[in-house]
DNA sequence: CCCGAATATATAGCATTGCAATGCAATGTA
DNA sequence: TACATTGCATTGCAATGCTATATATTCGGG
Protein backbone atom coordinates (compact mmCIF):
# COMPACT_ATOMS: atom_id res chain seq x y z
CA UNK A 1 0.00 0.00 0.00
CA UNK A 2 2.43 2.52 -1.23
CA UNK A 3 4.89 4.11 -3.73
CA UNK A 4 7.28 0.94 -5.32
CA UNK A 5 10.47 1.45 -6.25
CA UNK A 6 11.46 1.06 -10.60
CA UNK A 7 14.06 -1.39 -11.15
CA UNK A 8 14.80 0.49 -14.54
CA UNK A 9 15.91 3.25 -12.00
CA UNK A 10 18.63 1.17 -10.43
CA UNK A 11 20.37 -1.00 -13.82
CA UNK A 12 20.21 2.92 -15.38
CA UNK A 13 22.33 3.87 -12.23
CA UNK A 14 24.68 1.30 -12.30
CA UNK A 15 25.34 1.08 -15.57
CA UNK A 16 25.88 4.43 -15.88
CA UNK A 17 28.61 4.18 -12.79
CA UNK A 18 30.21 1.36 -14.88
CA UNK A 19 30.31 3.99 -17.90
CA UNK A 20 31.89 6.27 -16.04
CA UNK A 21 34.18 4.10 -14.54
CA UNK A 22 35.10 3.13 -18.35
CA UNK A 23 35.81 6.92 -19.13
CA UNK A 24 37.74 7.22 -15.98
CA UNK A 25 35.09 10.25 -14.87
CA UNK A 26 35.04 10.32 -11.08
CA UNK A 27 31.97 8.86 -9.75
CA UNK A 28 30.34 11.09 -6.80
CA UNK A 29 27.08 10.82 -5.28
CA UNK A 30 26.07 14.41 -7.62
CA UNK A 31 27.69 13.84 -10.66
CA UNK A 32 26.05 10.47 -10.83
CA UNK A 33 22.93 11.23 -10.84
CA UNK A 34 23.26 14.27 -12.75
CA UNK A 35 21.88 13.73 -16.26
CA UNK A 36 19.75 11.16 -15.08
CA UNK A 37 16.81 13.23 -13.91
CA UNK A 38 16.74 11.79 -11.11
CA UNK A 39 17.80 12.99 -7.34
CA UNK A 40 20.36 12.36 -5.13
CA UNK A 41 17.84 10.51 -2.61
CA UNK A 42 17.62 7.64 -5.43
CA UNK A 43 20.95 6.78 -4.39
CA UNK A 44 19.81 6.07 -1.25
CA UNK A 45 16.50 4.31 -1.84
CA UNK A 46 17.97 2.09 -3.93
CA UNK A 47 21.84 1.48 -2.87
CA UNK A 48 21.97 2.95 0.17
CA UNK A 49 24.53 5.33 -0.19
CA UNK A 50 27.76 5.58 -2.03
CA UNK A 51 28.91 2.30 -0.40
CA UNK A 52 25.95 0.16 -1.80
CA UNK A 53 26.77 1.53 -5.11
CA UNK A 54 30.43 0.46 -5.10
CA UNK A 55 29.13 -2.83 -3.80
CA UNK A 56 26.89 -3.29 -6.82
CA UNK A 57 29.80 -2.54 -9.12
CA UNK A 58 31.46 -5.14 -7.92
CA UNK A 59 28.31 -7.83 -8.68
CA UNK A 60 28.80 -6.13 -12.06
CA UNK A 61 31.97 -6.98 -13.11
CA UNK A 62 31.54 -10.61 -11.91
CA UNK A 63 28.29 -10.83 -13.73
CA UNK A 64 30.03 -9.63 -16.67
CA UNK A 65 33.07 -11.77 -16.09
CA UNK A 66 30.32 -14.69 -15.67
CA UNK A 67 29.02 -13.67 -18.78
CA UNK A 68 31.94 -13.75 -20.45
CA UNK A 69 32.68 -17.91 -19.15
CA UNK A 70 29.57 -18.45 -20.42
CA UNK A 71 29.71 -17.88 -24.01
CA UNK A 72 32.93 -20.37 -23.89
CA UNK A 73 31.96 -23.88 -25.03
CA UNK A 74 33.24 -26.50 -23.76
CA UNK A 75 35.45 -28.96 -25.99
CA UNK A 76 36.91 -33.01 -26.01
CA UNK A 77 39.97 -31.37 -24.54
CA UNK A 78 39.30 -30.22 -20.57
CA UNK A 79 43.22 -28.79 -20.29
CA UNK A 80 42.31 -26.32 -23.35
CA UNK A 81 38.96 -25.33 -21.83
CA UNK A 82 40.98 -24.75 -18.28
CA UNK A 83 43.51 -22.20 -20.06
CA UNK A 84 40.60 -20.76 -22.16
CA UNK A 85 38.22 -19.83 -19.03
CA UNK A 86 41.81 -18.27 -17.81
CA UNK A 87 42.15 -16.36 -21.22
CA UNK A 88 38.92 -15.23 -20.49
CA UNK A 89 39.68 -13.94 -17.41
CA UNK A 90 42.46 -12.09 -18.37
CA UNK A 91 40.78 -10.76 -21.58
CA UNK A 92 37.72 -9.53 -18.64
CA UNK A 93 40.05 -7.95 -16.64
CA UNK A 94 42.21 -6.08 -19.34
CA UNK A 95 38.73 -5.02 -21.00
CA UNK A 96 37.53 -3.40 -17.72
CA UNK A 97 40.64 -2.70 -16.04
CA UNK A 98 38.53 0.00 -14.02
CA UNK A 99 36.11 -2.25 -13.07
CA UNK A 100 38.28 -5.49 -11.98
CA UNK A 101 40.18 -2.76 -9.72
CA UNK A 102 37.07 -2.17 -7.75
CA UNK A 103 36.15 -5.82 -7.48
CA UNK A 104 39.27 -6.80 -5.66
CA UNK A 105 40.30 -3.46 -3.76
CA UNK A 106 37.75 -3.93 -0.93
CA UNK A 107 37.41 -5.96 1.46
CA UNK A 108 35.10 -8.78 0.21
CA UNK A 109 31.94 -9.15 2.07
CA UNK A 110 29.88 -11.94 1.91
CA UNK A 111 28.20 -11.25 -0.98
CA UNK A 112 31.07 -11.05 -3.02
CA UNK A 113 32.20 -14.38 -1.63
CA UNK A 114 29.10 -15.47 -3.02
CA UNK A 115 29.71 -14.41 -6.95
CA UNK A 116 33.74 -15.32 -6.53
CA UNK A 117 32.73 -18.56 -5.89
CA UNK A 118 30.94 -19.03 -8.62
CA UNK A 119 33.05 -18.17 -11.32
CA UNK A 120 35.83 -20.12 -9.70
CA UNK A 121 33.62 -22.75 -9.81
CA UNK A 122 33.45 -23.01 -13.59
CA UNK A 123 37.42 -23.44 -13.37
CA UNK A 124 36.63 -26.34 -10.38
CA UNK A 125 34.20 -28.16 -12.85
CA UNK A 126 36.80 -28.09 -15.37
CA UNK A 127 39.27 -29.28 -13.60
CA UNK A 128 37.14 -32.02 -11.88
CA UNK A 129 36.34 -33.04 -16.09
CA UNK A 130 39.85 -33.05 -16.67
CA UNK A 131 40.94 -35.43 -14.21
CA UNK A 132 38.16 -37.91 -14.94
CA UNK A 133 39.50 -37.58 -18.30
CA UNK A 134 42.52 -38.96 -17.23
CA UNK A 135 44.81 -35.73 -17.93
CA UNK A 136 45.78 -35.44 -14.06
CA UNK A 137 46.33 -37.67 -11.01
CA UNK A 138 43.56 -39.43 -9.41
CA UNK A 139 44.22 -38.01 -6.42
CA UNK A 140 44.32 -34.40 -7.67
CA UNK A 141 42.08 -31.76 -5.83
CA UNK A 142 40.05 -30.06 -8.55
CA UNK A 143 39.46 -26.98 -6.31
CA UNK A 144 43.00 -26.64 -5.29
CA UNK A 145 44.51 -26.99 -9.06
CA UNK A 146 41.66 -24.39 -9.65
CA UNK A 147 42.59 -21.58 -6.83
CA UNK A 148 46.02 -22.27 -7.93
CA UNK A 149 44.69 -21.79 -11.66
CA UNK A 150 42.94 -18.46 -10.60
CA UNK A 151 46.11 -17.38 -8.53
CA UNK A 152 47.89 -17.49 -12.12
CA UNK A 153 45.11 -15.48 -13.94
CA UNK A 154 44.77 -12.79 -10.97
CA UNK A 155 48.65 -12.72 -10.46
CA UNK A 156 48.98 -11.82 -13.55
CA UNK A 157 45.47 -9.61 -14.12
CA UNK A 158 46.79 -7.41 -11.18
CA UNK A 159 49.94 -6.88 -12.08
CA UNK A 160 49.53 -6.22 -15.53
CA UNK A 161 46.11 -4.46 -15.59
CA UNK A 162 46.89 -1.23 -12.86
CA UNK A 163 50.11 -2.47 -12.09
CA UNK A 164 53.77 -2.40 -13.43
CA UNK A 165 54.46 -5.18 -15.95
CA UNK A 166 53.96 -4.36 -19.41
CA UNK A 167 51.10 -5.85 -21.69
CA UNK A 168 53.37 -8.85 -23.70
CA UNK A 169 53.38 -10.34 -19.63
CA UNK A 170 50.43 -12.03 -20.64
CA UNK A 171 52.34 -14.95 -22.37
CA UNK A 172 54.08 -15.81 -19.41
CA UNK A 173 50.07 -17.46 -18.69
CA UNK A 174 51.01 -20.45 -21.20
CA UNK A 175 54.62 -21.24 -19.76
CA UNK A 176 53.19 -21.03 -16.11
CA UNK A 177 49.96 -23.27 -16.61
CA UNK A 178 51.43 -25.80 -18.54
CA UNK A 179 54.05 -25.83 -15.03
CA UNK A 180 51.35 -26.32 -13.23
CA UNK A 181 49.36 -28.86 -14.98
CA UNK A 182 52.36 -31.11 -16.03
CA UNK A 183 52.96 -31.53 -12.52
CA UNK A 184 49.71 -33.14 -11.52
CA UNK A 185 49.75 -35.34 -14.07
CA UNK A 186 49.77 -34.06 -17.49
CA UNK A 187 51.75 -35.12 -20.60
CA UNK A 188 54.25 -32.57 -21.24
CA UNK A 189 53.63 -31.89 -24.94
CA UNK A 190 49.99 -32.89 -25.10
CA UNK A 191 49.56 -30.44 -22.07
CA UNK A 192 51.45 -27.23 -24.02
CA UNK A 193 49.42 -28.28 -26.92
CA UNK A 194 46.44 -27.68 -24.90
CA UNK A 195 47.13 -24.46 -23.07
CA UNK A 196 48.14 -23.31 -26.14
CA UNK A 197 45.08 -23.91 -27.43
CA UNK A 198 42.91 -22.68 -24.74
CA UNK A 199 45.27 -19.79 -25.19
CA UNK A 200 44.13 -18.66 -28.29
CA UNK A 201 40.74 -17.77 -27.04
CA UNK A 202 42.25 -14.27 -25.62
CA UNK A 203 40.28 -12.01 -27.47
CA UNK A 204 41.14 -8.86 -26.71
CA UNK A 205 39.27 -5.44 -26.99
CA UNK A 206 35.73 -6.69 -26.85
CA UNK A 207 34.39 -4.35 -23.87
CA UNK A 208 31.69 -7.35 -23.95
CA UNK A 209 27.76 -7.33 -22.98
CA UNK A 210 26.99 -4.39 -21.26
CA UNK A 211 24.33 -5.84 -19.41
CA UNK A 212 23.47 -5.43 -15.72
CA UNK A 213 21.43 -7.20 -13.62
CA UNK A 214 19.13 -6.08 -10.89
CA UNK A 215 19.80 -8.82 -8.95
CA UNK A 216 19.01 -8.32 -5.03
CA UNK A 217 16.41 -5.47 -4.80
CA UNK B 1 69.28 31.69 2.37
CA UNK B 2 65.61 30.92 3.85
CA UNK B 3 64.20 28.30 6.07
CA UNK B 4 64.98 24.70 5.94
CA UNK B 5 62.54 21.79 5.76
CA UNK B 6 63.04 19.67 9.21
CA UNK B 7 63.28 15.79 7.51
CA UNK B 8 62.02 14.60 11.01
CA UNK B 9 58.40 16.38 9.76
CA UNK B 10 58.48 13.97 7.05
CA UNK B 11 59.68 10.87 8.20
CA UNK B 12 57.05 11.65 11.46
CA UNK B 13 54.23 12.38 9.42
CA UNK B 14 55.04 9.14 7.00
CA UNK B 15 55.55 6.73 10.21
CA UNK B 16 52.47 8.46 11.36
CA UNK B 17 50.37 7.72 8.27
CA UNK B 18 51.77 4.00 8.06
CA UNK B 19 50.35 3.66 12.41
CA UNK B 20 46.98 4.87 11.34
CA UNK B 21 47.02 2.61 7.86
CA UNK B 22 47.93 -0.57 10.60
CA UNK B 23 45.04 0.42 13.17
CA UNK B 24 43.01 1.00 10.41
CA UNK B 25 41.80 4.78 11.17
CA UNK B 26 41.05 7.00 8.23
CA UNK B 27 43.89 9.11 6.98
CA UNK B 28 42.98 12.57 6.46
CA UNK B 29 44.78 15.62 6.02
CA UNK B 30 43.51 16.91 9.45
CA UNK B 31 43.22 13.66 11.02
CA UNK B 32 46.92 12.81 10.14
CA UNK B 33 48.05 16.33 11.78
CA UNK B 34 46.34 16.15 14.45
CA UNK B 35 48.17 15.90 17.73
CA UNK B 36 51.37 15.98 15.73
CA UNK B 37 51.84 19.88 16.58
CA UNK B 38 52.51 20.64 12.83
CA UNK B 39 49.99 22.21 10.52
CA UNK B 40 47.69 20.99 7.78
CA UNK B 41 50.21 23.18 5.39
CA UNK B 42 53.23 20.92 6.31
CA UNK B 43 51.40 18.19 4.50
CA UNK B 44 52.01 20.70 1.48
CA UNK B 45 54.93 21.28 1.87
CA UNK B 46 56.49 18.52 2.43
CA UNK B 47 54.19 16.13 0.26
CA UNK B 48 52.40 18.24 -2.02
CA UNK B 49 49.28 17.49 -0.97
CA UNK B 50 47.33 14.36 -0.04
CA UNK B 51 48.58 12.63 -2.85
CA UNK B 52 52.23 13.01 -2.54
CA UNK B 53 51.38 11.12 1.21
CA UNK B 54 50.02 7.97 -0.03
CA UNK B 55 52.85 8.22 -2.69
CA UNK B 56 55.35 8.27 -0.04
CA UNK B 57 53.55 5.32 1.53
CA UNK B 58 53.71 3.47 -1.34
CA UNK B 59 57.34 3.90 -0.99
CA UNK B 60 57.35 3.16 2.16
CA UNK B 61 56.13 -0.54 1.70
CA UNK B 62 58.56 -1.02 -0.63
CA UNK B 63 61.29 -0.14 1.47
CA UNK B 64 59.85 -2.17 4.03
CA UNK B 65 59.84 -5.33 1.36
CA UNK B 66 63.26 -4.50 0.77
CA UNK B 67 64.50 -4.82 4.08
CA UNK B 68 62.91 -7.91 4.76
CA UNK B 69 64.54 -9.07 1.62
CA UNK B 70 67.91 -7.82 2.73
CA UNK B 71 67.64 -9.79 6.02
CA UNK B 72 67.68 -12.54 3.98
CA UNK B 73 71.04 -15.05 3.72
CA UNK B 74 71.89 -16.54 1.03
CA UNK B 75 72.65 -20.04 0.89
CA UNK B 76 74.50 -22.87 -1.36
CA UNK B 77 70.84 -23.60 -2.53
CA UNK B 78 69.43 -20.82 -4.64
CA UNK B 79 65.98 -22.47 -5.47
CA UNK B 80 66.46 -22.39 -2.01
CA UNK B 81 66.46 -19.10 -1.65
CA UNK B 82 63.98 -18.14 -4.82
CA UNK B 83 61.62 -19.76 -2.12
CA UNK B 84 62.25 -17.79 0.84
CA UNK B 85 62.08 -14.80 -1.11
CA UNK B 86 58.77 -15.65 -2.26
CA UNK B 87 58.17 -16.45 1.50
CA UNK B 88 59.12 -13.60 2.53
CA UNK B 89 56.92 -11.47 0.22
CA UNK B 90 54.31 -13.04 1.28
CA UNK B 91 54.90 -12.50 5.16
CA UNK B 92 55.78 -8.55 4.51
CA UNK B 93 51.88 -8.94 2.50
CA UNK B 94 50.23 -10.64 5.17
CA UNK B 95 51.54 -8.67 8.51
CA UNK B 96 50.52 -5.04 6.60
CA UNK B 97 47.74 -6.28 4.58
CA UNK B 98 46.48 -1.96 4.28
CA UNK B 99 49.88 -1.18 3.47
CA UNK B 100 49.92 -3.66 0.71
CA UNK B 101 46.96 -3.07 -0.62
CA UNK B 102 47.82 0.95 -0.93
CA UNK B 103 51.09 -0.29 -2.63
CA UNK B 104 49.25 -1.76 -5.94
CA UNK B 105 45.80 0.00 -5.66
CA UNK B 106 47.03 3.07 -7.69
CA UNK B 107 48.39 3.58 -10.66
CA UNK B 108 52.04 3.35 -11.07
CA UNK B 109 54.05 6.30 -11.37
CA UNK B 110 57.60 6.12 -12.57
CA UNK B 111 58.84 6.25 -9.05
CA UNK B 112 56.91 3.03 -8.34
CA UNK B 113 58.36 1.64 -11.36
CA UNK B 114 61.72 1.91 -9.57
CA UNK B 115 60.84 0.31 -6.26
CA UNK B 116 58.93 -2.36 -7.50
CA UNK B 117 62.03 -3.26 -10.17
CA UNK B 118 64.09 -3.22 -7.10
CA UNK B 119 62.56 -5.64 -5.47
CA UNK B 120 62.15 -7.47 -8.52
CA UNK B 121 65.97 -7.73 -9.34
CA UNK B 122 65.92 -9.93 -6.08
CA UNK B 123 64.44 -12.30 -7.98
CA UNK B 124 66.40 -12.08 -10.68
CA UNK B 125 69.61 -12.53 -9.18
CA UNK B 126 68.26 -15.52 -7.25
CA UNK B 127 67.26 -17.19 -10.73
CA UNK B 128 70.35 -15.90 -12.06
CA UNK B 129 72.67 -17.92 -9.62
CA UNK B 130 70.37 -20.85 -10.20
CA UNK B 131 70.90 -21.19 -13.58
CA UNK B 132 74.54 -20.38 -12.70
CA UNK B 133 74.39 -23.65 -10.79
CA UNK B 134 72.92 -25.87 -13.18
CA UNK B 135 69.57 -26.64 -11.75
CA UNK B 136 67.57 -24.78 -14.63
CA UNK B 137 68.38 -24.91 -18.16
CA UNK B 138 70.81 -22.82 -19.71
CA UNK B 139 68.46 -21.10 -22.60
CA UNK B 140 66.48 -19.76 -19.21
CA UNK B 141 65.64 -16.06 -18.83
CA UNK B 142 65.91 -15.34 -15.35
CA UNK B 143 64.17 -11.89 -15.39
CA UNK B 144 61.26 -14.58 -16.59
CA UNK B 145 61.64 -16.62 -14.36
CA UNK B 146 61.39 -13.88 -11.56
CA UNK B 147 58.30 -12.49 -13.24
CA UNK B 148 56.53 -15.18 -13.11
CA UNK B 149 57.54 -15.90 -9.28
CA UNK B 150 56.41 -12.93 -8.37
CA UNK B 151 53.14 -13.43 -10.32
CA UNK B 152 52.06 -16.51 -7.81
CA UNK B 153 53.79 -14.45 -4.69
CA UNK B 154 51.53 -11.72 -5.34
CA UNK B 155 48.42 -13.75 -6.66
CA UNK B 156 48.39 -15.48 -3.74
CA UNK B 157 49.14 -12.48 -1.31
CA UNK B 158 46.84 -10.36 -3.34
CA UNK B 159 43.74 -13.14 -2.94
CA UNK B 160 44.75 -13.59 0.50
CA UNK B 161 45.89 -10.50 2.41
CA UNK B 162 42.47 -8.49 1.00
CA UNK B 163 40.78 -11.03 -0.69
CA UNK B 164 38.51 -14.15 -0.89
CA UNK B 165 41.07 -16.88 0.19
CA UNK B 166 41.46 -18.15 3.80
CA UNK B 167 44.85 -17.73 5.22
CA UNK B 168 45.85 -21.58 4.64
CA UNK B 169 45.93 -21.05 0.75
CA UNK B 170 49.08 -19.74 1.29
CA UNK B 171 50.49 -23.84 1.16
CA UNK B 172 49.63 -23.55 -2.20
CA UNK B 173 52.75 -21.74 -3.17
CA UNK B 174 54.77 -24.70 -2.53
CA UNK B 175 53.53 -26.82 -5.34
CA UNK B 176 52.83 -23.63 -7.61
CA UNK B 177 56.95 -23.08 -7.25
CA UNK B 178 58.04 -26.67 -7.72
CA UNK B 179 55.75 -27.06 -10.77
CA UNK B 180 56.95 -23.55 -11.63
CA UNK B 181 61.08 -24.51 -11.59
CA UNK B 182 60.77 -28.32 -12.23
CA UNK B 183 59.46 -27.15 -15.71
CA UNK B 184 62.22 -25.30 -16.48
CA UNK B 185 64.84 -27.86 -15.90
CA UNK B 186 64.81 -28.41 -11.75
CA UNK B 187 65.05 -32.05 -10.93
CA UNK B 188 61.55 -32.88 -9.20
CA UNK B 189 62.58 -34.29 -5.67
CA UNK B 190 65.47 -31.78 -4.93
CA UNK B 191 63.17 -28.80 -5.72
CA UNK B 192 60.13 -29.64 -3.57
CA UNK B 193 62.68 -30.20 -0.86
CA UNK B 194 64.65 -26.89 -2.01
CA UNK B 195 61.25 -25.44 -2.05
CA UNK B 196 59.95 -26.40 1.43
CA UNK B 197 63.26 -25.74 3.04
CA UNK B 198 62.75 -21.96 1.32
CA UNK B 199 59.17 -21.85 2.45
CA UNK B 200 60.30 -22.40 6.13
CA UNK B 201 61.26 -18.80 6.07
CA UNK B 202 57.70 -17.45 6.09
CA UNK B 203 57.79 -16.01 9.73
CA UNK B 204 53.90 -14.48 9.92
CA UNK B 205 53.42 -11.77 12.72
CA UNK B 206 56.40 -10.03 13.13
CA UNK B 207 55.18 -6.52 12.00
CA UNK B 208 59.47 -6.06 10.78
CA UNK B 209 61.42 -2.77 10.84
CA UNK B 210 59.14 0.56 10.99
CA UNK B 211 61.96 2.67 10.16
CA UNK B 212 61.37 4.66 7.42
CA UNK B 213 63.43 6.79 5.01
CA UNK B 214 63.36 10.58 4.33
CA UNK B 215 64.02 9.32 1.05
CA UNK B 216 62.78 11.90 -2.33
CA UNK B 217 63.34 15.35 -0.49
C1' DC C 1 -14.64 5.64 -6.40
C1' DC C 2 -12.07 7.63 -3.20
C1' DC C 3 -9.44 8.10 0.95
C1' DG C 4 -5.58 7.12 3.94
C1' DA C 5 -1.29 5.28 4.90
C1' DA C 6 3.09 4.06 3.39
C1' DT C 7 6.79 4.99 0.60
C1' DA C 8 9.55 7.36 -2.94
C1' DT C 9 11.38 11.72 -4.03
C1' DA C 10 12.72 16.64 -3.88
C1' DT C 11 14.91 20.31 -1.36
C1' DA C 12 17.77 22.25 1.87
C1' DG C 13 21.29 22.07 5.02
C1' DC C 14 25.26 20.05 7.78
C1' DA C 15 29.87 18.22 8.87
C1' DT C 16 33.99 16.97 6.71
C1' DT C 17 37.11 16.67 3.04
C1' DG C 18 41.28 18.50 0.25
C1' DC C 19 43.13 22.60 -1.21
C1' DA C 20 44.34 27.75 -2.22
C1' DA C 21 45.19 32.39 -0.58
C1' DT C 22 47.03 35.44 2.47
C1' DG C 23 49.87 37.26 5.99
C1' DC C 24 53.35 36.34 9.43
C1' DA C 25 57.57 34.35 11.30
C1' DA C 26 61.92 32.33 11.03
C1' DT C 27 66.36 31.67 8.99
C1' DG C 28 70.40 31.76 6.02
C1' DT C 29 73.16 35.14 3.35
C1' DA C 30 75.34 39.44 2.10
C1' DT D 1 72.32 43.96 10.86
C1' DA D 2 69.11 44.08 7.04
C1' DC D 3 66.75 41.56 3.70
C1' DA D 4 65.03 38.15 0.81
C1' DT D 5 63.38 33.64 0.75
C1' DT D 6 61.00 30.09 2.48
C1' DG D 7 58.27 27.52 6.02
C1' DC D 8 54.07 27.85 8.59
C1' DA D 9 49.50 29.20 10.71
C1' DT D 10 45.00 30.93 9.78
C1' DT D 11 41.07 31.47 7.14
C1' DG D 12 38.04 30.49 3.64
C1' DC D 13 36.05 27.90 -0.32
C1' DA D 14 34.13 24.34 -3.37
C1' DA D 15 32.87 19.68 -3.30
C1' DT D 16 31.84 15.46 -0.95
C1' DG D 17 28.52 12.06 1.41
C1' DC D 18 24.78 12.06 4.21
C1' DT D 19 20.49 13.41 6.93
C1' DA D 20 16.25 15.83 8.02
C1' DT D 21 12.08 17.55 6.63
C1' DA D 22 8.47 18.37 3.56
C1' DT D 23 6.01 17.05 -0.59
C1' DA D 24 4.27 13.99 -4.05
C1' DT D 25 2.75 9.55 -5.55
C1' DT D 26 0.87 5.10 -5.50
C1' DC D 27 -1.20 0.95 -3.67
C1' DG D 28 -4.82 -1.23 -0.72
C1' DG D 29 -9.25 -1.32 1.47
C1' DG D 30 -13.97 0.64 2.27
Amino acid sequence: MARTKDPAVRTLLIERAAHMLRVREPITLRSLVAGTGVSTMAVYTYFDGMDGVWKALRQEGFTRLAARFAELTTSADPVRDLAALIASYLANALDHPDLYRVMFDAAFELEDLKAADATLEHLVQAALRAREAGRFHPDVVPLELAIQSWTIGHGLASLVANGPLPLETLDHCVPMLTALYVSVGDEPGGCRRSVEDGWKQLRLGQPGSSRSTPSDP
